[in-house]
DNA sequence: TCGGTCACCGGATCATTGATCCAGTGACCG
DNA sequence: CGGTCACTGGATCAATGATCCGGTGACCGA
């Protein structure tokens, strides 16, 4: 009683509230992946009752929805514009760069994108091509493709088991050696060949895209 | 005991098999939906105890593995070619198409993709783009920038809550127009407007990519 | 100063689910 | 005919998402 805690549980911890929470969810997907994430563990991390969370948010997946805003946040729009094919490759490069900073985030990409910051970016995306003058179809066609194949790229690079998954990475090339003769040309040029170049091979899709999209606006 | 039933449970259900079960799973996926799908569930509706489908299966991933994989089944191949870009143009869009049909699929493009099914198709892409006579770099920034668009598509679209999830799509438009102000450009063009064209934006999207594919070519 | 409200907390508990233990069971073989 | 072996499933375990309900203390108006 005369020792009782005068503060909360932890040492100096600050009033838990739902930015705490979802901060917290964001380091632990970070450091355990998307699968390790539970309620309890959360709060265990946080120095509270598993409980006490569901008072700041309604569900799981609420704080899943959350996290995955709040990593967009890392993508910086660009302030100010060096033209519209250098602020979207500066857009799409730091939305990428983002997916693959947070690899967990890949899984999470299949329920709907509503937050803020998402949507900030989008809105950003279409004001840009708007001002670059493209009109329909393109100007949806530009937007989708763009926002497709980074999510398309990240998602696929997220999965391939680099780094990290060593075995799992050599299981997948022993498995695509050991069917060689069914799979000639993959197993010739795959992903595991010419694997460092994830960066050159997303560049040059994305020049493509951007071509494209260029002579859509100047065609028009 | 004189009435016990002298075949399995169910009426006429054919002996149980690993091909049986993960059809079965394909089927409950596509009516319920991925977060239906619990081991219980399957093995009720295949007339078992749950207990049996562990005999042919080790875990519940791996009848997820093998569900993603049956539907690229139905991905076709081009049997004979008419030129390396309709054949590539036929192969994407079949895939695409298989990923709309089972929407459920887009939550599980996050685990690696290394079933049979998968891979034959990976490597007639590969194939055809070297036929056509692509190299490095181009070679594999081609195969990649094609799936990752295809993938993008195909999760971005199965997410938007269309048709089905009517409530969710309406809370979505909902959103957009209560934050006009802050998401103009959104909100004048954004998803909801030119809702209906996700075909041409994606047909206008797979042209840019194989004009830039074929710049390569000629260029190298 | 006092009584009460209310934001916030958490132990106990429930239902669901993935997975395993172990005891069958019957077809087939030598 | 005895035994092996592919196959089945009831009981059970541990983990997890979520809820019930009883605290607790800061603050506020009287």
């Amino acid at each position: 009683m005369w020792l009782r805690p005068s503060a909360r549980k932890g040492r100096d911890a600050p009033p838990l509230s739902r930015d705490r929470i979802v901060e917290e969810a964001v380091t632990l997907l970070d450091a355990e992946g998307a699968d390790r994430l539970t309620m309890r563990r959360l709060a265990e991390r946080l120095g509270t009752g598993s409980t006490t969370l569901y008072w700041h948010v309604k569900t799981k997946d609420d704080v899943l929805d959350l996290a995955l805003d709040m990593i967009f946040a890392e993508v910086l729009i660009p302030a100010e514009s060096r033209g519209w094919r250098a602020d979207i490759t500066a857009l799409i490069d730091g939305w990428r760069a983002v997916l693959l900073r947070h690899p967990w985030s890949a899984a999470l990409l299949s329920r709907p994108m509503l937050g803020p910051n998402v949507l900030a970016r989008s809105e950003f995306l279409y004001a840009t091509l708007l001002r670059a003058g493209a009109v329909e179809p393109h100007l949806t066609a530009a937007a989708y493709g763009l926002s497709n194949y980074v999510i398309g790229s990240g998602l696929m690079q997220a999965t391939w088991p680099t780094g990290a998954g060593q075995e799992a990475r050599q299981a997948a090339q022993e498995h695509l050696r050991a069917h060689r003769e069914s799979y000639p040309a993959l197993a010739a040029h795959g992903p595991h060949v010419a694997e460092a170049d994830w960066d050159t091979g997303f560049a040059l899709g994305l020049t493509w895209l951007l071509d494209g999209i260029q002579a859509g606006i100047a065609g028009k």
